[in-house]
DNA sequence: CCAGTGCTGATAGACGTCTATCAAAATTTG
DNA sequence: CAAATTTTGATAGACGTCTATCAGCACTGG
């Protein structure tokens, strides 16, 4: 019914409570079948440590580390504000979140950044990654230097992180390709793909999944080469009208990122008659306003509230070095369509 | 940079650790004036217990029962299999779990489990509710004992429960109908539904929110009356299967509950060339399948790990009287099509 | 076998809060 | 104004773990 504590091991192991405490934080001076006796009474109870009255006398804090992309992407503002607000709840459980901004797409940006973080100011990082290998390496040094490391949004493959925390990608670019696809049953044409950059990982990954559903489901419609957005929305405006107008056999939009009032710009400059079907990514205010006035059709979606949330408690079970390590469930990919707006 | 300690409070209002105590856990025997004193001081000093300590130090343990209905529903039994997980995860935050079975779709059974409950055995109660008056006064009787009360999954309006976990089921008929009315464009007919029992509040708003958009989106659909599957294959799958024998106008089929398998049995047996749309809820290796072979168009999802986890989660931040109440992020409904399939 | 290590035990105090008890002070009552 | 009562303060010990220090014991090598 009560948990045991370190002095049943103690009893249970005959060693006093100084020696198991040497062998809870491994301390040295043990001698190894002390070490044994100790770790197999711990087994054969069942023991945890009280996590709670631990860190209470060790006077435990988190300090965590959040970088998040510089700019103009509604998105990242979103994922700003929710972490102001998760910060605030987080100082409650000694954890104290500092949140730094690097320009977007600026992977050097980033890299420095990374390698200034100090291990005697912060003990875990979550970061929305640019992919190159100057980040890379820059987050194995910095996991060198005792810090943990998770990814937030977009991944960085191949890195030395100790998890990520955001939607599948490629799964989210599948799904697109699977509504899109039957959304524009019954016509053929061509499909035009706006992307923010493909420097960004979790773009690269949408792209794909949603060429692999096109191909091979829907292989009655073609695709024509992304444009790439820079989350500049005038940008976006100009280049997919331009497109647009041009190509009259254009029946799909699929836009995999930031930019979302440039595409509904292109688009009501459309004549009358014409029927595209639209699938983007992200619901901010206009994208919603989009998806009732009719002008996109589905909007996918990532919560970035809960992404906050599980960097968060990844990283702190990460440095209480729990076993078996946490699981955070996995972030959905949600869909809306005009008629189940939130 | 250090959090306040209630000797900080007891310093900054000029009275006694006991004082503070006895106005923290407010025991009498402290004049209005002593009270306020410290009231403000706490409020100046921004001082919020350490809960952590705190517990430490009274041995608190919270004492939850889950109540599930019993039966073949496959959606409950995975809900039963992540709580006996997490349960198992909840100890190390001093949360032991108990769960209980009432028959399904029986109110009376669920009532007398609810009036059987010790508040001196039992903290807080997440149920998954049946939809009467019996039970709804059987919650202000426990609520009355002093003891926590939410429902999951499905919901109890009306009652003096202290909050819901699981979908917005009216927004996912919703959903449910804009998908199906999407697959179906460009054809005209009759659309079935199957339910597993109007007496359950979470299809019956379904049917609602699915009728809603049908109605007013898709005016050129016709709805068919509701069959009651009462969670049984065998009678879904026979009922259903003489309706589309019947009827060959049926073009789409919504089936907003258990019964995926009686479904799927009925639509296999159409013959080759009849094309007929289907939106069913919940993903069970069942409608995995036939969402995978084409049977199933798409599949709505509750995660049920993730609800049992806001359960727990919300039951707690109830028994520690926290304020603000920890907001727990609501349930999104999942959307599968056979292309995004996890 | 003696000095120098290495290992182990005992003890004390801390972390922030709770509970209990008793004494002292302040207030009310008669 | 004394007695009764209420309010307040002081103190001690607990919750489970951590850290530090010191003493003693068991080894090892010379």
């Amino acid at each position: 019914m009560t948990r045991p504590t370190i002095h049943d091991v103690a009893r249970a192991a005959g060693v006093s409570l100084s020696t198991v405490d040497r062998v809870l934080n491994d301390r040295d001076g043990v001698r190894e079948k002390t070490r044994s006796r100790v770790l197999e009474a711990i087994g054969s109870l069942g023991f945890e440590r009280n996590l709670a009255a631990a860190n209470l006398s060790r006077k435990r804090r988190y300090r965590l580390c959040f970088i998040l992309p510089d700019g103009q992407n509604s998105f990242m503002h979103a994922l700003e504000a929710d972490l102001a607000e998760e910060a605030a709840a987080a100082l409650r459980d000694f954890t104290v979140i500092e949140t730094r901004k690097v320009p977007a797409f600026d992977a050097g940006a980033l890299a420095e950044l990374l390698r200034s973080l100090d291990p005697e100011t912060v003990d875990g990082v979550a970061m929305v990654a640019t992919d190159a290998t100057i980040v890379r390496v820059a987050v194995r040094e910095l996991r060198a230097r005792g810090v943990a490391v998770v990814t937030l949004v977009s991944d960085l493959p191949g890195a030395e992180k100790q998890g990520f925390v955001g939607i599948d990608n490629v799964q989210a670019g599948r799904t697109a390709g699977s509504l899109l696809g039957r959304f524009c049953r019954g016509r053929t044409g061509r499909i035009a793909m706006v992307s923010g950059s493909m420097l960004v990982r979790d773009h690269a990954e949408r792209r794909l999944g949603f060429e692999q559903v096109l191909r091979t489901e829907f292989p009655e419609q073609t695709l024509i080469a992304p444009l790439e957005g820079l989350d500049d929305k005038d940008r976006v405006r100009d280049q997919l009208g331009a497109q647009l107008a041009a190509d009259p056999e254009i029946i799909g939009v699929y836009s995999m990122g930031a930019g979302n009032r440039g595409v509904a710009e292109a688009l009501v400059g459309l004549p009358a008659g014409r029927d595209v079907s639209v699938v983007v990514h992200e619901l901010t205010p206009y994208s919603r306003e989009a998806l009732l006035d009719g002008t996109f059709d589905a909007v996918l979606h990532q919560n970035s509230r809960r992404e906050v949330q599980g960097a968060i408690q990844l990283l702190r079970s990460l440095l209480d070095a729990q076993f078996p390590p946490l699981f955070v469930q996995p972030i959905p990919v949600e869909i809306y369509l005009r008629d189940n707006l939130p």
